[in-house]
DNA sequence: TAATTTTTGATTGTAAACAATTAAATTTAT
DNA sequence: ATAAATTTAATTGTTTACAATCAAAAATTA
């Protein structure tokens, strides 16, 4: 494993992906894909939000959330507005039952639970500590967000 | 923020896009996308692996992996060639051109050195420390890998 | 041996992810 | 005011990523 093991961003990458896995069940209860997830999540926290808004909460560019975005508004969930100040604009607005999913929604944040169980409470704030620092860090040094 | 700060998986999530960006550009020096790259990485350390076995070094399957392999083939940096023995199994081989570009590879690695720069080299190694155990938790918990 | 199960990779279909470009509207500068 | 630059989202094309399924071969079991 000499190579593998020297590239730092390696673990960061199977991570990422192992965690999307683990919320994949729990997340078919809602009909919900990960990215999907986190817009909702977005929008619960402030209804109306651009996409650019959306975007830099989740650094994901308009090619990313424009197809997620008329996916989640196929499924009800949300409508798509454009400005009348601004008509470059789109606002993203909850719909009712956009709305009355966050309810259903309040467990799935505890999706990792299970693989932290068994994890020291100092390690898992240090982890998280470290994780918010390294992603400053790799904000500061990227040119998109 | 109230809400995604509370997800413990989004801050992985972020992370591992970024990463993946920031390797962009010193890999186009090498004309490889960063999974690309790290298959090439598997195969500099063991030539002639099968597609199962990159997939469980990468945690990644074979609807993943065939396709990018075909990819390599294109660019003739590998050979896939269907095992005599069993021929269920497809071994992928480097060919002169897949060898002769690790030489190009070596500076890859440092691509995030710019990123970390100015950190603590106790927190660069309890990072370190603590994603590797939360790969090996979050496998622990997988039922794939 | 014959039937079943497992292994291995390929295929299909869907959804992200992102670079590059385009188009339209707004803002800024001249 | 008008020309240039910026902002904003959409579009296009390529590449991951993965679930589900399939097919063939091999290994196991009856």
């Amino acid at each position: 494993m000499a190579n593998l093991e020297k590239e730092p961003g390696f673990p960061f990458y199977v991570v990422s992906r192992l965690i999307s896995q683990a919320y994949r069940e729990p997340l078919e209860s809602l009909s919900l894909t990960y990215p999907q997830y986190l817009v909702m999540l977005c929008l619960w926290e402030e209804d109306g939000l651009m996409v650019s808004q959306i975007g830099e909460r989740l650094s994901l560019d308009s090619g990313t959330l424009t197809p997620l975005l008329k996916r989640l508004e196929a499924m009800n969930l949300v409508k798509r507005e454009r400005s009348e100040k601004d008509e470059r604009k789109v606002g993203i607005q909850l719909t009712y039952p956009g709305k009355s999913l966050q309810s259903k929604a309040s467990l799935i944040s505890s999706s990792l639970d299970a693989v932290f169980a068994n994890w020291a409470e100092k390690d898992k704030s240090k982890l998280e500590q470290l994780m918010n620092k390294l992603l400053e860090s790799l904000k500061s040094h990227s040119q998109k967000f």
